[in-house]
DNA sequence: AGCACGCCGACT
DNA sequence: GTCGGCGTGCTC
């Protein structure tokens, strides 16, 4: 028999090796293999078996890692997936699919060397004091660790190996697993009763789960009373209808156990479920309420929990578990998705608008994607959840590719807070130089001091280009072509859009007629600057801030936010980082400083990131029993990002918001690849730049419907001394482009120390 | 990815 | 005469 193995080397190529007859039993698609490959032993992955090869001289495996195959058929066809539309090495996607600690041999299991007392032949024989002392402990347990043994009998290793010598026990290397969630007590749970619109989404989840149960990948009719967007469709599209649903709930509207219902209905059919989570959202907290539901018996969970946090060893342990079947449920960040759970029942996607889910390295795969084609390949339902769906996914509920489910009140019955909007340009006439605090914000400040409550006041600062704005009418500098904001170079003072190249001069003044304000050179502020700003109007208050420059130690972060939640804080000053899945009952005033920082990312979905940021810090306000309220202080207050989020009025961002994506072909009306070329050499980088835009034009360029952009100079990063140079594709069908990607990037011959790499639906245009 | 082979310049 | 530069090509 011969294996054929993809090797840990991205060479986009596979060999044959002889499987020797030792080993002949234990290989099999999926398994993963030391092989000799030239002078050197490499690792890889028996990707098929065949009976013959086209090579006449093959070389054996050397060994076998694992006793079942690693990874599953099922997954090996989801990583070849990934690797075509991704465009990367079918290797590089393969890499991804196991944790680090699995795919090294090392780490593996944790041996523990135990001692057991072996059946009596008669008599005792006569004993030492000191060795009838450890028997007896023995006698009573059986078997227990050996260290455990040493410090009980306080002896040492010499006296128990006496006892070995005389046959009365066996010492005994055991496997012992490492549990990192072993010091929580876990109260068991039991299914909450649902509200008509939870009880809704749940049946028509569960139908499709039966309808996959019976009949494979085929889907169920739709469910009646089921609200479908978009059932004008042909019928092709609706086969796929019930495959994907989108539930679409406000903070606190109860998804978590629509979810958890969904799941048991998936271990009822005897199937499993993944669920993933951002990484930040992946608390204790979020992970105890799972394994609390899913505990069978006593101490015995069913869930598995893999993210970034746990040792390479507990990962290990924590993947095998789901490997041998012991866990049916795993939660996770964004890798989780390839846990080889099977027969996979469930897939849900929480926080589906995340950012997180896009791996930002190769494989630039995201999560909620694969997901989606994970659920196709195996029959698996499909749920993503959100407060603020990406524009994506409602788009594809729209065009009854997914069905949409809708969770409009919270079921705790508190009311969303208050929402007031700020227009800083009435502030900055008011007084001398650019505000940031507005004589509103101040006063609820000290409003919230005086009585004792916490506020949180943000400010993102994600990238470092700036926008250049006006702070006397809200005007900012956008691209002609592309419609972002156009980016400030100071040095050449020069405005750039680093999506098509277009380049103008920094107006002297306000270019809007109406103004024509000689101080438009306004570019923003840092958080920094805030929590001095605060500490001169408020010096009394216990004031904190938190970005990734306060936060130098790995504990930092969960120092401040204790200190918060214990009340030894006023006021939190941070950026997007405490955005997210915190809630604090004491929080009744909530801060947006700048909302047009967010508003004029040089990104085409600047919008629908303000909308998703101001509508999860809405959500972040008043949990307690006080009523919240939110401030956003912004200098284009009827920007409809800000209007639509104010009114909590989804459906009608989306709308405009697609007119806006609809006019200049972004997604979600068609897909982006972005190239980037990176190197120490401008020159020579900009030169491969315009080399690859004329090769792209000679082998994509008819592609029907196909846009081209660049190259243009990217925004210099702080951290890196790299050019970078990037172009952009805009295409309706992605998987016929990144195919000819595939074979046109490994022919083109690039200088030395030019890197190109492509990013399929990248989430960021930085 | 690594490592060997291979063909041209400055060194003990 | 050798040591060493990194271009091309191969590894089942």
């Amino acid at each position: 028999m011969i294996a054929r193995v993809s090797l840990e080397l991205a060479l986009r190529k596979e060999f044959d090796y002889l499987i020797p007859a030792d080993l002949a039993g234990q290989i099999e698609v999926g398994s993963r293999v030391q092989v000799p490959f030239g002078p050197r032993k490499v690792l890889g992955c028996v990707t098929a078996l065949a009976g013959d090869s086209t090579r006449v001289k093959l070389k054996p495996i050397l060994k076998v890692i694992g006793a079942k195959a690693l990874v599953t058929p099922k997954v090996l066809k989801l990583a070849r997936w990934i690797g075509e539309y991704y465009c990367c090495a079918p290797e590089t996607a393969l890499k991804s699919v196991l944790p680090e600690a699995v795919r090294r041999e090392q780490a593996g299991w944790r041996e523990l060397l135990h001692v057991r007392a072996l059946p009596l032949a008669g008599e005792l024989p006569k004993l030492a004091k000191r060795q009838k002392e450890v028997w007896n402990i023995i006698e009573e347990r059986r078997e227990l660790p050996l260290t455990e043994l040493i410090e009980m009998a306080e002896t040492t290793a010499a006296t128990i190996r006496r006892l070995e010598d005389k046959g009365l026990i066996a010492i005994t290397t055991e496997i012992s697993e490492r549990d990192p969630y072993a010091r929580e007590h876990v109260l068991p749970t039991l299914p909450l009763p649902l509200n008509p619109a939870q009880a809704r989404a749940l049946a028509a989840i569960i139908t499709t789960m039966d309808g996959r149960q019976e009949r494979g990948s085929q889907s169920p009719n739709p469910v009646t009373g089921l609200r479908l967007t978009g059932s004008r469709d042909s019928p092709s599209t609706l086969r796929s209808i019930s495959a994907t649903f989108l539930l679409h709930g406000v903070t606190g509207s109860g998804k978590t156990e629509v979810y958890l219902q969904a799941i048991a209905h998936a271990l009822e059919q005897g199937r499993g479920a993944i669920v993933l989570v951002p990484e930040i959202s992946l608390t204790p907290q979020t992970v105890e309420r799972f394994k609390a539901r899913f505990s069978s018996g006593r101490l015995q969970t069913l869930v598995a929990v893999l993210h970034s946090h746990l040792s390479s060893g507990e990962r290990h342990d924590e993947w095998h578990k789901i490997r041998q079947g012991r866990a049916r449920i795993v939660i996770g960040a964004r890798s989780a998705i390839f846990a080889p759970i099977d027969p996979l029942g469930l897939v849900i996607v929480d926080e589906e608008h995340e950012n997180t889910y896009k791996q930002e390295e190769a494989p630039r795969y995201h999560a909620r994607d694969v997901a989606i084609v994970r659920g196709q390949m195996e029959g698996a339902t499909v749920v993503l959840g959100s407060a603020t769906p990406s524009m994506e996914s409602f788009y594809n509920c729209q065009k009854g590719k997914y069905t949409l489910l809708e969770l409009p009140e919270r079921a705790d019955d508190k009311k969303m807070p208050m929402v007031r909007v700020v227009d800083m340009r009435q502030t900055m006439r008011g007084g001398k130089g650019v505000p940031i605090f507005s004589p509103q914000l101040k006063e609820a400040i000290a409003q919230r001091l005086e009585r004792k409550e916490q506020v949180i006041l943000f400010l993102n600062r994600r990238g470092y280009s700036t926008a250049l704005q006006c702070p006397l009418c809200g005007f900012v500098a956008g691209c002609p072509n592309c419609s972002i904001s156009l980016t400030y170079h100071r040095p050449e003072q020069k405005l750039r859009c680093h999506i098509c190249g277009h380049t103008e001069l920094v107006p002297t003044v306000c270019p809007n007629d109406k103004c024509r304000h000689p101080g438009i050179r306004y570019s923003g502020l840092g958080t920094q600057k805030v929590e001095e700003t605060l500490l001169k109007i408020f010096p009394r208050a216990r004031i904190k801030r938190m970005d990734s420059d306060a936060l130098k130690r790995k504990d930092d972060f969960r120092r401040i936010l204790g200190d918060f939640r214990a009340g030894r804080l006023d006021v939190l000053v941070g950026t997007q980082m405490i955005a997210k899945g915190l809630h604090f009952p004491n929080v009744t005033l909530v801060g947006i400083v700048y909302a047009d920082m967010a508003l004029h990312q040089p990104d085409f979905r600047a919008g629908e990131r303000t909308f998703q940021l101001l509508t999860q810090v809405a959500g972040r306000a008043g949990r307690g029993d006080i009523e919240g309220e939110v401030f956003v202080q912004t200098f284009t207050p009827f920007h409809p990002a800000i209007q639509y989020s104010r009114r909590h009025d989804f459906a009608g961002f989306f709308e405009q918001e697609l007119e806006f994506r609809e006019q200049l072909k972004y997604p979600p009306v068609s897909r982006i690849a972005l190239l980037t070329m990176k190197g120490r050499n401008e020159e020579k980088v900009k030169f491969s730049a315009n080399h690859l835009r004329h090769e792209l034009e000679k082998a994509v360029g008819e592609m029907k419907g196909l846009i081209m952009k660049g190259p243009a100079p990217a925004p210099l990063l702080r951290t890196e001394t790299y050019y970078r140079y990037q172009i952009m594709l805009q295409t309706p069908r992605m998987s016929i482009l990144s195919h000819h990607l595939a074979q046109l990037l490994p022919s083109l011959a690039w200088p030395e120390d030019v890197v190109v790499s492509v990013d399929v639906d990248p989430a960021d245009l930085g």
